[in-house]
DNA sequence: GTCTATACGATGATAGAC
DNA sequence: GTCTATCATCGTATAGAC
């Protein structure tokens, strides 16, 4: 990955989550980025290939937040860990997590099985600490933190600090 | 209100609600509702002209959708009526609700205090029903809400609808 | 109120030089 | 890999006729 195309897709990301996808022209991005505008369409073909090399990273990303989770087998941990995530968002990825939102967002790129792993894994705490109906609980549980991962990314983590306690009282963890 | 202006609003909600504002083209919006683009600046001024009075008649529904719940007394039946909300969506006016969410997700039109009376009255029900941290409990109701009117937005009600259930049991009410 | 015609800047994308 | 120059098209908005 040269300097250049790196600048670009950090410009780009940077201006898709505040801006918008649509809202955002290449020429706004090479700009930004210090580049000429034809460089964009050398390295990623149209503004949508733009768009797809970022999509990629975060879900690469993803990936990574999800995996201590996956590897804990004690359900009170897995339970806790889940709603520790988004008050462990590093601010300097935020822009990333905007992207993952927005994206969700446009009917496109919105694949729901993505967090399916997840559903399941949570399912199971639920079910080993004798819930009524844990897939129900597991999945009420993702909403929730996904609400607060948004407001988040939107208003800044003390609005919602609070939660954090609240939550985890709230599911004895 | 004649006709004609009827028509571009109702095409732009379509338009808007689907595709997004910016992706939308007033050309688009004109050949939808059969009229002459020229018209649409006649009438709105501009684009956005054409997004606020979108915007004032989604303000008008959401006032209108809460009336119930403002005047209801019984604290369980407010709780009660709050969770109904979603899945009582007329499948009519998706494209209103969806309007409002993306409005929401666009940082200008974002007003926080708008829902500010919803939160309050939620409080006071489940103050009233010995929660110990009412403020947060009614917060959170609305989170989980919320996300379930945006699933029923975007994937149909289907997938949600033993939600209903599930909450009013979770609940009690 | 409504339409046609059109101005005109912005935007995505390409070609060719270095 | 990178830049400059350029292009075709699109999108918002206006003017003027009916």
């Amino acid at each position: 990955m040269t300097d250049k195309k790196e600048k670009i897709l950090q410009a780009a990301l940077e201006l898709f989550a505040t801006e918008g996808y649509n809202a955002t022209a290449t020429s706004k991005i090479a700009k930004k980025a210090g580049v000429s505008e034809g460089l964009i369409f050398r390295h990623f073909n149209n503004k949508k290939g733009l768009l797809e090399a970022l999509n990629n990273q975060v879900e690469d990303k993803i990936k990574i937040i999800f995996t201590p989770i996956f590897f804990e087998t004690n359900s009170k941990e897995i339970i806790k860990k889940y709603i520790y995530l988004p008050f462990d968002f590093n601010p300097e990825e935020y822009n990333f997590w905007r992207l993952q939102f927005m994206l969700k967002w446009q009917n496109e790129y919105y694949n729901p099985d993505k967090l399916e792993p997840v559903l399941d894994k949570l399912t199971q705490a639920f079910l080993d600490l004798k819930y009524k109906e844990p897939q129900k609980e597991a999945f009420v549980l993702m909403q929730i933190i996904e609400s607060i991962s948004i407001i988040i990314l939107r208003e800044g983590i003390e609005v919602v600090l609070p939660y954090k306690k609240f939550l985890l009282e709230k599911y004895k963890v």
